[in-house]
DNA sequence: TCTTGACCTCAAGCCGGCTTGAGGTGGCAA
DNA sequence: TTGCCACCTCAAGCCGGCTTGAGGTCAAGA
């Protein structure tokens, strides 16, 4: 498989050849070089493409996302950041239950206004807390 | 309790006041009155302001925010609505499951690239074809 | 050789979710 | 009654992450 042009890129990756662009500004990828003004690509762009996108899934903000993709080196992950962002992760998936939970609470719910709901009640003022407190 | 001035509002639940404003701006909140130009909020309206809260952290755009916390018609939230959304729920929170696990998983992996290990590859191509696909 | 259109650059625009600032009003303590 | 200042409105600005558009170049097929 050799060099990518960016449409090429584009379709297999599924990221817009405006964002590849981007993205290549910011530094997350880079051309091996260029036909004419084109832009090539190396396959292994498609690899970085992925480990941004998870990135970028777990909500790391591109800034972040740079020193993971380096494409002038081997992609270097600070272990002790993935694992904040793991406990990060953690809690946002609790909130995410709670929320879920609320809602399918607040549709079985025979109060006629759910903010009445002593159960629904209950979790909002755990989730406040976290603000207020 | 009595009606609350908008800093009281603030104060008490950790919300600045130029974002209460934007927040009844775009209807998730409703002052009762005014007292000449000040609006007047009832305390209920920090109950609206948790639940609003809530949705944010799972991360809810406002205006999805704004059917669950409709200042007028708490009768008539749509259960099958809520639902859907619960469901929604789930599905991401699976997702970010499964992210949470391959960032552990990378942080512990004796690989020294990362990109190598089986398992964090499968993960990417996982993520990948919600893309792609 | 010529034409075409996919690529290029650079600047500006957009969206969501607020914040900031200028300029105005009026409730309340003294 | 006066004066302060917390509140008001409206418009503009900011940030991240892109997209869009105008105007230019050039590799490759006819």
């Amino acid at each position: 498989m050799r060099d990518l042009d960016i449409s090429e890129v584009a379709k297999r990756s599924g990221v817009p050849a405006s964002t590849l662009r981007y993205y290549e500004e910011r530094g997350l990828i880079a051309a091996i070089g260029r036909r004419g003004l084109r832009r090539l690509f190396d396959p292994g762009v498609l690899e970085r493409l992925d480990l941004i996108a998870l990135g970028r899934a777990a909500g790391f903000p591109l800034d972040d996302i740079v020193p993971m993709v380096r494409p002038d080196a081997a992609p270097h992950i600070d272990r002790a950041k993935l694992l904040d962002k793991a406990d990060e992760l953690d809690r946002m998936i609790r909130r995410l239950g709670m929320l879920r939970d609320g809602l399918r609470h607040a549709a079985a719910c025979p109060e006629p206004d759910q903010l009445q709901c002593p159960k629904f009640r209950r979790i909002l003022r755990i989730n406040a807390r976290r603000r207020t407190a």
